[in-house]
DNA sequence: AATGAATGAGAATTCATTCAT
DNA sequence: AATGAATGAATTCTCATTCAT
């Protein structure tokens, strides 16, 4: 039976969805292969193996995130205000229909501590993604308090992805979201 | 070779260890039949598994938090500041010396979908959590603002946990308790 | 927790129960000593170990046998009908309520090329069953016939319990204890 | 080391022989990959496993015996004398030849109670077995005699296949098969 | 005698990976 | 590229047996 060719891009994505249905360990390169529709001997022609395969969907998802969300700080058209609400927007679209939020917090947390490789690239997603939130603060605030807010930012959204993940329940994220907006809209106000 | 009695609870201790050095899924029961120096067969003399294993891990921590921690809210002779910094100076030595706070995320997250029962097992202990923290908020604030900022409080120490790991930095934390400590302060001075 | 003095008897009729219920190999030693009320280790007071107990149940089976029914065959105030009746109506309450037939069938079956002890158990047991047959036969039958005649009933009752244990049908046995009595009514009366 | 490609069925012989040799219970999935020349892992590609490949086993044997066997009623060319003798020339055949047929004896009654799959399957075989036997007898008997007669012939066998494996004398069976013979033989004459 | 923890030798099974076709 | 059989190491779990108390 012969088959089109293959997006490899195809198969990251399948390995992601079943990534964060299943968890890294639990995952197995039969269950990849099944997604894709492919077998388990040909995920071989276009990953070395299952960390390979890894990496690329993390890479994926922060090219997505460098391509897609990060570029909001520097958006021209603009305000301050304006781009944190696009962060905020973007943040809630992507935990509630694209899931690629969740998998850079719950994979990260299983396999932080399994291949080092993974905690670099981890590592580098949040560097970044903190960056990007720092500074589109810093058009408002002194570079130091930019900075302190980006990691408050960060890390509360991440409490929420923990807290909706366990108790099922969104409006851990909205009011998380919510949070970080007025706390914003508060600080700026005293600023000016 | 003489044939000494062990604690299960020894194994337990063992296992959490484990457990928090490797994760759930790297783990094998040989690991932590090595860890207590017993055989890997002896291990099921005391534990059907290694999910009934898990199972007697996240029992222990819960009862442990019980015991000692979710206490602190019945202390008759706390103030609620008083009471609230108890609180965060236990989760402080339980995050930072015993760990056994960080298994309650990290293993948490990794192993919430594998098996139904460790669901329901994170989920009541995060809800105690989250009662004791309410019932002290409440001695100040209205019943519903006291569970809202229960809810964020843990949700905040969460996010932090996954930031220190990510990072190795516990200033994260550090800096979460400050917040939840200062909040406090401040809203329940409005309100008197 | 003290013990009463445990019968060795006691232990192998629990024995005898759950390897006929599960079988020789699906049988543990755990599950005999939670039969018995004793522990695993216990049992080993008793016996030398699992091979030991089945012989011992092979034994107490063929002990039975010899005292309650081969004797039959030397019953001085019974005819050669009687004893053929009484022969039958002992088989069948055996095979009915006690099950020690079953387990002379299913479980020599099971285990006979796994230990050579137990095939030369199950042998001797055969051979005296014949044996007594025989010699009810060879009341009226020469003794070739008689010998014929005995091998024919045993086998055929075999069967019958094969039949009755897949189908779960008593009916079998009913009716090969039928034919086994009318075959010896005609053949006798037409020695006569 | 070149990889063969391996013929499913060829594990399923495999099987059969050592199933029979040693019992399903005492047959390891190494013995079996040894007697194949495959690696245990490997059996895993063609059956699920263990229980899975014993479904195999005893289907295959069905399968057999609905081929070569219970069409023998529908031979167009032969007298139902000639289909009498036809089966238990196939019977002895196989019981002295094949091994096939002791296994759905022996081995039915080592696992009829293990799981309630192979129980339904071994039924199965039997039931069409007394069925062809059956059919044959109806040609000459009225219905409820054939069906008791095929019964009968059914349970003898087996019964003699008992003492055949407890003697080591295919004698039990040679007679056995005669008499169904004669019985056939003696009764259809009185019919005509 | 009884206990029950410990042993240790396997058992079945899983799975990432390799490789001939 | 794709296939799918084969590999082999690792993993969970079982169980008859031993032994200190």
């Amino acid at each position: 039976m012969p088959k089109q060719k293959t997006d490899p891009q195809e198969i990251v994505k399948s390995a992601l969805n079943i990534f964060l249905e299943k968890g890294y360990h639990n995952t197995s390169m039969a269950d990849i292969a099944n997604e894709t529709g492919l077998l388990k001997g040909s995920l071989y022609h276009h990953f070395k193996g299952k960390e390979d395969l890894m990496k690329a969907v993390i890479s994926s998802i922060h090219e997505w995130y460098k391509r897609e969300i990060f570029t909001i700080k520097d958006e021209k058209t603009f305000s301050t205000d304006q781009k944190i609400q696009a962060l905020i927007k973007a943040s809630e679209e992507i935990f509630f229909n694209r899931r690629g939020g969740n998998f850079m917090t719950n994979i990260a947390l299983e396999t932080l501590n399994v291949v080092p490789e993974f905690t670099a690239m981890f590592r580098a997603f949040f560097r970044d993604w903190i960056h990007c939130v720092k500074t589109v603060y810093a058009e408002v605030f002194p570079e130091d308090e930019a900075e302190q807010l980006a990691h408050q930012s960060i890390s509360e959204i991440e409490g929420a992805v923990v807290m909706m993940e366990l108790f099922n329940d969104k409006n851990y994220l909205r009011r998380a979201h919510k949070r970080i907006y007025n706390r914003f809209k508060s600080l700026s106000s005293v600023t000016k």
